[in-house]
DNA sequence: GTCTATAGGGTGATAGAC
DNA sequence: GTCTATCACCCTATAGAC
C-alpha cells in the first residue's frame, strides 16, 4: 500500500481493481489480488459491492460516467453554435473521441491504465456489458441525432455501419497505446511508427481526419 | 460428444477449445471444461500441447494460419497484375479483410465463433500475443510495401497511424457481428441497424468503402 | 464498517500404471 | 497415446464476532 493511499475504503478497492483489471483482465484477476493490492479485507468487497461483478462494474463506471458527461456537453456546445443546418462532421467526432484520449494520455500512468481497460470491455463478459448498456448506449444515441444532421443523405443502415468502424477505430487505437510502454519491442509491430507516447492532439487529429474521411466514404456500386 | 465428431484427439481438442474460448474468453475457460466437452482425458492435454497455453495458441494458429495465407496469395496475385505503378487501394484491403470475413460470414456457425475469438484476441494476454507476433506481424509486413505504393505520399507516421485504424475497424465489426445472434435484443445498440446475419459481400463493401476513404484521408492543418 | 475463519468448490500440472 | 489419482494451490461467497 503506497504512502499516500486513500483512505477512503471504497476508492482504494476501485484503484487496485482498475490497475489489475487493466493489466491482468477480469477473468484473471482475483478478489484476493484486488483486496491485498488495496490493503483491504477480502470481506469488504461484498459489503460496498456485493460480489466480484459489481466492484467490476463499478470500476468501469467510475471513469466512463465523467467522459460520457463531457462528451454529451461539448457536444450540446456544438449544436448550440448551430442551430440550423448541417453541423461538422470533424467537431462532433471531436467530441466524441477528445474526452477519451485526453483523459487516457494526457494525465499520467492512471489514465494510461484506464485507457487499457476500456480497450477491453468489448471483449470481456456481462459485467462489462452491463456498464456498456447504462453508459455507453445512451451517449452513443445522444450522438445519433447529430451525426444524422451532419451527414443527411446516408441510409440507417450506411450510418450504422461507419459508427461502429469509428468506435473500432477508437477502441483498438487506444488500446495499442496504452499497450506501447509495455509490450517488449520486438512484439510493437502495429505500432512500431511511434517514438514514445504520443500527446492527446496528435492522436485525436489523426483519428478523428481518419474516421472523417470513412464516414463520408463514397460506397462503391454493388 | 456429438456423433459426427472427429475421432481425431488432437483435434477433437482444438474443436472443443475453439468453442468455448470464443464464448467464455480464455481467462474464464478451464481445461476441464474443454477436456469434458471434446470426450477426452485432462491429462491428454499436457501430452499434446504441453499446457492450456500450448493448446490456446495451437487454436489460434490453426485457423489464422490459413487465413494469413490466402491474404498473401490474394496480395500476390494483384501485385502479379499491376507489376509496375500504383496499386489500387481498396484492391489490397480486398486482400487484407475478404478472407477474414470469408471464412468467419461465409461458413456455418463455426466460423462466427471463430470471428469471435479473433476479436478477441488483442485483449487477451500473452499466450494470445506469440500467435499475433508469428502469424499477424509477417502478414501485416508483407503488407506495408503495397500500401506504400498505393498511398506513396504517407509519410511512414502517417501510414501507421492509418493501419491501425483499419486493423481497429476489422477487428471491431467482425467482433459485433460474431456477439449477434447471443446478444439480447436491448443490448445490440450497435448494430441494431441490421436484421438477421449480413452477407460477407455486403461486410466487405462497407468495411473497405471506410478504411479506402480512412486510409486516403486530408490531414487538417495541426 | 471491519474483521476472522471457513465452507465448498474450482484450477493447472503431473507422476506413474497400462 | 491414454488413463487414474493426486498434489498444491486458488477461488468466491458468507456467517458471525467485534
Amino acid at each position: 500500500m503506497p504512502p499516500d493511499a486513500p483512505h477512503d475504503t471504497k476508492t482504494r478497492l476501485l484503484d487496485a481493481a482498475e490497475s489489475l483489471l487493466a493489466s491482468q483482465g477480469i477473468g484473471n484477476t482475483s478478489l484476493r489480488q484486488i483486496t491485498e493490492k488495496a490493503g483491504v479485507n477480502l470481506a469488504l468487497v461484498k459489503y460496498h459491492f456485493d460480489s466480484k461483478d459489481g466492484l467490476v462494474a463499478a470500476t468501469l463506471q467510475r471513469r466512463l460516467e465523467p467522459i460520457n458527461s463531457i462528451r454529451i456537453r461539448l457536444l450540446e456546445e456544438l449544436e448550440a453554435r448551430h442551430p440550423h443546418g448541417p453541423l461538422p462532421l470533424d467537431d462532433i467526432l471531436t467530441a466524441l473521441i477528445q474526452p477519451v484520449v485526453d483523459l487516457g494520455l494526457g494525465g499520467g500512468p492512471l489514465g494510461r491504465q484506464f485507457l487499457k481497460l476500456f480497450g477491453r470491455i468489448f471483449s470481456e463478459p456481462a459485467a462489462a456489458m452491463n456498464v456498456m448498456r447504462q453508459q455507453m448506449g445512451p451517449m452513443i444515441q445522444r450522438f445519433d441525432a447529430a451525426f444524422a444532421r451532419a451527414l443527411p443523405h446516408l441510409t440507417d443502415s450506411d450510418m450504422g455501419w461507419r459508427k461502429m468502424a469509428t468506435l473500432g477505430v477508437v477502441q483498438h487505437s487506444l488500446l495499442m497505446l496504452s499497450m506501447m510502454d509495455e509490450l517488449p519491442l520486438h512484439l510493437r509491430l502495429p505500432i512500431k511508427f511511434l517514438r514514445g507516447t504520443p500527446k492527446p492532439d496528435v492522436v485525436l487529429r489523426q483519428l478523428v481526419a481518419f474516421c472523417s474521411a470513412g464516414m463520408q466514404a463514397t460506397l462503391p456500386p454493388e
